[in-house]
DNA sequence: CTTGTTTTTGAATACGTATGCAAAATTTAT
DNA sequence: ATAAATTTTGCATACGTATTCAAAAACAAG
C-alpha cells in the first residue's frame, strides 16, 4: 500500500509551505491565485485529498449527521433517509447512519454519536429519554426529533400535525357516510399513534361517539393483518377502518380481501403517510400524506440553524398533511 | 456550551497521566487494576468520552465504513441495509451511508469516502469504475462488491448465483408446464439483470426456444407496470413472466390484475428476490430468495479479512438462493 | 537486605490539518 | 523613489489521542 499523501508532500511539490497548501483548499483563505494554481495542481498529480479526520480535530467540526432510525423496512422511512441525505449531503455533511433495535435510542448509541463527534443527530421514529437528549446538547451535539417529540422542550422537532390530521380523517369518514368507524392504532408510547388518535376520537366524540372499537397493530404490516381479523370477529358490521399508518393499512387490506370482503364496498379503509406503495392498484389507499419535503426541509434549517448558532430556543414546528383520495374508501352517502 | 472534556481533564481529578487515561479505556494496554477503576470512575464523574476523531487520526483506524446505496425505496435493500448495519455495528465500526442518485459512483462521492479515512466500502447497488476502485484501494480502503462484480479481479464480491438461479427458473417454468414465456429485466448495464437473463435463456435455449419477447423494466414497479402492459399488447398468449426483481413482479401483477388476468390462472408471474412484501397475501409472490444472510455474512468475513490484513487476494464468492413457491405460478401440467 | 526481573507509568512525540501572528512581499499613494 | 498600507505567506502551535521509550515502581529470588 502507497504511503498516504499528505499536504506536506503537496507543499513539497508545489514550493509552498502545508499552511499555504491548507489555505487552498479553502473557501476564505488568503492565497494568491497563482500560487493555489501551483498547489491544485501538485496536489491532482499526487492524488491528494484532505483528511476530514484531522480536519475535525482541528476546526472542531466533523461536518457528520447521524440519523437513528429504527423501522427501515417501513417504505415509508427509506424514503425519509432519502431526502434528509440529498438535503444534508447538499449542504456538506455526511450521515452516519444508526439503525436502532430498540424502543428508545440505547446509551452505546449516543456515545457513539458523541466520539464521532457528530455535529447534529436526527431521530426518526426511535425513542429518546430527557437524559439522552442533555447528554447529547452537553456535548455540543444539536438534536431534531422527526415527527415526534418529547415534552421538555429542550430539542427542536417537526412533527406532521397528527392530531389535526386525525380530527380531518374522523369528519371525512362521517362526510362520507360510515357509521361504524374502527381504529388501528401504532404502539402506544408513541406520540404519532397518540395524536393521531386523540384527533379522530374528538371529531368522533364532537358527533355523540364517545368510544370506538380499536386494536393495536405495532406499526407493522402483520400486526395489521391481526388487528383487522381481531376487529372483524366481533365487529362484522364495521364499515370503516382508519390504521394508523399505510403499511398497517395494507396488512388490514390483505385481511379483509382474503377474508371475502370488497375494499371499499364492504368496508373503507384510510391509512397515513403516503408511502409510494399507497398508488400501487393493488391497494389504491387512501390516506393521509404526510408533508416529508416540507417536514425535511425544516427538520433540515433547525438543525443548521442551531449548529451554527443562529437559535435562540429549540422550535416544535406542526406540520399540515393534506388527505389523498384514491380507492379505498368510499362515498357512502 | 460547557468546554469539552479530555482525557487530559480525567488525568487531573484522577491523579494520573493522560497516557494512563487512554490505557485505561484500551483493551490490552498495561495499566494496573486500581489505576483503571480511579480512572474510569473519573471519567464517569466528569462524562468522558473519547474522541473517536483524534483516535482516529493517531491510529489511522477511523473504524467506519461506508456503505453505498442507490435505490432504497426498492425494499430489498432497506433489509440489505439494516442487517449490514447490524453485522458491522457488532464489530464495532459505525456505517457512512451514501444514497448514489446516479447509475455509477460519482467522483465526489469517492472523494468523500477517502476524505474521512473509511476502512471500506460497500457497494449494494451502484456502478463502480476499475478506476474508482484503484483509487479507494491506493487510499488503503478495502472493497466490498455486493450483488454486483466488476471484470478486474480487483475487489472481493459477493453475488447471489444469479446464473444458475435464471437457469433454474428458467427449467421450473418449463417444468410446470409454461409455454409462451417472457421477461423484463432490469438496466442492461447491471450484472445482476444481465446473468439472471443469461441463466434464463441457457435453460430456454436448450430446451430449443431461442427468444422469447422481452421488456426493460428499470428494477422499479413503474417500470415492471408498463414493461407487462407492453409485453401483453403483442404477445397476449403469453402464460408466464419472469420478473428480474420482485418490486418489478408486484408492478407486473398490478398491471396485469387491473387489465383483467387473472394470476397465476390466465399467466404466472415469478419474481426474484424475496422481498417480505413478496409473502404479502396481494401478492403471494413465488419468487427466487437471495440468500442475504450469507451473502452479508461473507461480504463483512471478506472486508474485516482485508482490513485486518488476512487476505492475500480479492475473492469473488457466488452464493446459491433458492425458489419460494407462493401463489403466482401456476403448475400447468 | 540486596540484586535481578518484570510491570507500570509518565514524558515526549506524532498523527494531519487550520489558523494566529508576524515577517515578507506586493500594492498604492505621494 | 520612498513611505505607508495591504495582502500574502511561513512558522509555530494546538487539536486529543495512542504509543514508544525509558524511568520508576513493584515483585521475586537468593
Amino acid at each position: 500500500m502507497n504511503k498516504k499523501v499528505t499536504a506536506m508532500d503537496v507543499a513539497r511539490l508545489a514550493g509552498v509551505s502545508q499552511s499555504s497548501v491548507s489555505r487552498a483548499f479553502s473557501k476564505n483563505a488568503s492565497i494568491s491565485i497563482k500560487k493555489r494554481k501551483l498547489i491544485l495542481d501538485a496536489a491532482e498529480k499526487l492524488g491528494y485529498q484532505p483528511n476530514a479526520i484531522a480536519r475535525g480535530l482541528i476546526t472542531n467540526q466533523s461536518r457528520i449527521i447521524g440519523i437513528v432510525m429504527r423501522d427501515v423496512q417501513n417504505p415509508f422511512y427509506p424514503e425519509v433517509l432519502e431526502k434528509f441525505y440529498s438535503r444534508l449531503s447538499g449542504e456538506g455533511y455526511q450521515i452516519m447512519f444508526i439503525n436502532s433495535q430498540n424502543d428508545e435510542i440505547q446509551e452505546h448509541e449516543v456515545s457513539q454519536l458523541i466520539e464521532y463527534s457528530v455535529e447534529g443527530v436526527i431521530i426518526t421514529d426511535a425513542l429518546l429519554t430527557s437524559a439522552a437528549v442533555q447528554k447529547l446538547n452537553r456535548n455540543g451535539i444539536s438534536v431534531v426529533l422527526f415527527n415526534r417529540y418529547i415534552s421538555d422542550s429542550m430539542s427542536n422537532a417537526v412533527i406532521c400535525n397528527n392530531f389535526s390530521a386525525g380530527q380531518k380523517i374522523g369528519q371525512y369518514l362521517l362526510d362520507t357516510g360510515h357509521l361504524q368507524l374502527g381504529f388501528i392504532s401504532g404502539p402506544a408510547n408513541t406520540s404519532t399513534s397518540l395524536d393521531r388518535s386523540r384527533g379522530f376520537m374528538d371529531t368522533l366524540q364532537k358527533q355523540g361517539i364517545e368510544s370506538i372499537p380499536m386494536e393495536d397493530g405495532g406499526f407493522t404490516y402483520q400486526g395489521g393483518f391481526a388487528a383487522a381479523k381481531k376487529l372483524m370477529k366481533h365487529h362484522e358490521k364495521m364499515d370503516a377502518l382508519f390504521c394508523a399508518n399505510d403499511i398497517m393499512a395494507f396488512g388490514a387490506i390483505d385481511y379483509l380481501t382474503t377474508a371475502g370482503y370488497r375494499i371499499p364496498e364492504d368496508i373503507s379503509v384510510i391509512g397515513f403517510d403516503n408511502v409510494t406503495m399507497a398508488d400501487w392498484s393493488s391497494y389504491a389507499l387512501t390516506t393521509w400524506k404526510q408533508p416529508v419535503d416540507e417536514m425535511i426541509q425544516q427538520a433540515v434549517k433547525l438543525m443548521l440553524d442551531d449548529i451554527s448558532g443562529q437559535q435562540e430556543k429549540p422550535e416544535m414546528n406542526f406540520v399540515d398533511g393534506c388527505l389523498i383520495e384514491r380507492a379505498s374508501v368510499k362515498d357512502r352517502r
